[in-house]
DNA sequence: GGCATGACAAAGG
DNA sequence: CCCTTTGCCATGC
């Protein structure tokens, strides 16, 4: 496949990434699972592939993401802060915005948890 | 241009 | 609950 292709496909995952993380509500938190399968797969890419890399790909895009969008709001699967520069930042942001972490430093997904529509 | 690495997740042991 | 493997993209050296 063509690299500016390739280039313009990610541009826009990226860009559905950020336009989700921006919809997520304050005191809320969404897995990057989540964002993923709220976004339709490349053209092209088999459906089953994409099961096993979207995840990724969400962690990709939120390396990189714009200064306007909540990521600190993003977790992942399990409920866990992933292990990155600034997470103990990213705790006192949720805490601030009402979010409860349990003893082991893991927040209720069912309870806070909020999907993408 | 090859090779390692990474803000992930699901399944299996 | 912890550890390993697999999926397979983008980036940096």
């Amino acid at each position: 496949m063509e690299r500016q292709a390739k280039s313009k496909r990610r541009a826009r995952f990226d860009a559905r990434v950020y336009t989700l993380c921006r919809q997520i509500p304050e005191g809320h938190v969404t897995t990057y699972g989540w964002i993923a399968s709220a976004i339709d797969p490349p053209l092209g890419m088999e459906p089953f592939a994409y099961d096993r890399i979207k995840a990724r790909w969400v962690g990709y895009a939120m390396a990189r993401c714009p200064e306007d969008v909540p990521w600190h709001r993003v977790i992942n699967s399990k409920g866990g802060l992933s292990l990155r520069p600034g997470h103990e930042h990213q705790k006192a942001l949720l805490e601030d915005e009402g979010v409860r972490f349990t003893a082991s430093g893991k927040v209720n997904l069912k309870q806070y948890g909020w999907k993408p529509s």
